[in-house]
DNA sequence: ATTATAGATTTGTGATCACAAATCAAGGGT
DNA sequence: ACCCTTGATTTGTGATCACAAATCTATAAT
């Protein structure tokens, strides 16, 4: 089909469809792209990767193992709807694991790791007077993961990448509801920054979990989410 | 046509044969069938099913995803081999992750949960006298996750599964070494279903922590382990 | 004897096709 | 009018094949 002869002595993993495919659908969902409840069908995906189905099944099936679609007994696959209480649940999970990996990291911190957090945050205020929406969130996730990096876990990350892809799909409503808010004021990074500076793990923990509550609040009070399409999922 | 009006009922969702393949994959790993670093081929693995490679792909595909295997640059499949510090990564997720599926658990156990968990370690007891390494890591499983059920997180469950899969390799060593040990009498089970008993999450906890730790002890001591196949993964 | 290289073999990825279950739509019976 | 059934369409699963990268092996050069 398409030629890609060894052009490029350059690459040096060689990158497949299926990544490629999984890498659009992940970033997708976690700027919020698909609609909580609606469905994926492979075809319709194929066609738009301009792809045959098979690289699509894979990576919806990844996807779904990752928690960030689910299954549906037909097989058919569709981005969940969180209830309320699998809101609860997922915030309390994130409260722990996100917790132990920020706790570990501030035993861990080096002047260039907190190096590295300040430009995010510098980069944040700035595109914070803008728009938040868009270009923020990345920001936020930078900023977030450059942590969890540092905590030097591999089983942690993995997992933390998966409950932040169950949130995404809210992840748009937050932000939203974030921009005209009116906790703009209150920074909850510059907090971790220097509770992280000065080692000091448990303080780092809280001001993480208000960072997380303050999301998880912002979806869970919005009257107008829970109106639209019911929530019990 | 078949008539499946009342019939229909009992049959719940039908199998593919991608969930068998992944079903006897994933049970021979829990019950440590694999060596950690031995390569999983498709085509071998397609012959010994007696299917086409397509589930087996589908399957290898999904325990890579939840960390049961892992995927080398080459695209080859393998059983993860821990180094010491990765061992120490999983204890402690483990901590943190199942202690608080516990806790939670604590708080909402019933009357008919408890009578569950206390045939279980009747069921034990029993067949702890015989031979711990084959049935008795089945009851083991069963307990611990008839607690983590009782949690009621549909969050965590998912998560622990994938770090039991992590150490699944490991736990044939370990219930082997626990077989003829000394540790024999201690029975941290107890310790939980009493803690369980009062609603005692905290107590519940520590004594979940022990069991597991006991665990991770006999096979991070076993010199054995360590010099057969350098563990620096 | 050791390393380098070229050819052969193995192995995974992606496309295409056949099949079956599920979903949807229309028509008939109560 | 409503529900049930029947048929058509859609959609996912699994098999087979073509291709390319990776691995292995044997041969040749130093």
């Amino acid at each position: 089909m398409i030629d890609r002869s060894n052009l490029g002595l350059v690459r040096i993993a060689r990158e497949t469809v299926q990544e490629r495919v999984y890498a659009a659908l992940r970033d997708q969902l976690m700027r919020g792209g698909f609609e909580p409840g609606q469905k994926l069908k492979i075809a319709d995906l194929a066609r738009a990767f301009g792809t045959s189905s098979m690289p699509v099944r894979e990576a919806l099936n990844r996807l779904a193992v990752e928690r960030a679609l689910e299954t549906l007994p037909s097989r058919t696959v569709r981005v969940p709807a969180l209830s309320m209480a699998a809101l609860q649940d997922l915030r309390e999970a994130r409260f722990a694991i996100e917790g132990l990996a920020i706790s570990r990291a501030a035993s861990k911190m080096t002047p260039e790791s907190l190096a590295t957090l300040e430009r995010f945050i510098e980069a944040q205020t700035e595109t914070d007077t803008e728009h938040v929406s868009e270009g923020s969130a990345r920001q936020n996730r930078e900023f977030h993961f450059a942590i969890y990096r540092q905590s030097g876990s591999a089983v942690l990350l993995p997992i933390i990448e998966s409950l932040w892809l169950q949130f995404g799909p809210y992840l748009r409503a937050a932000s939203e509801r974030f921009d005209g808010g009116e906790g703009r004021g209150i920074n909850f990074h510059v907090e971790m920054l220097d509770a992280l500076a000065k080692g000091d793990g448990a303080a780092a923990r809280t001001a993480l979990e208000a960072d997380i509550g303050r999301s998880f609040d912002l979806v869970m009070n919005d009257e107008a989410l829970w109106n639209a399409h019911g929530g019990a999922a």
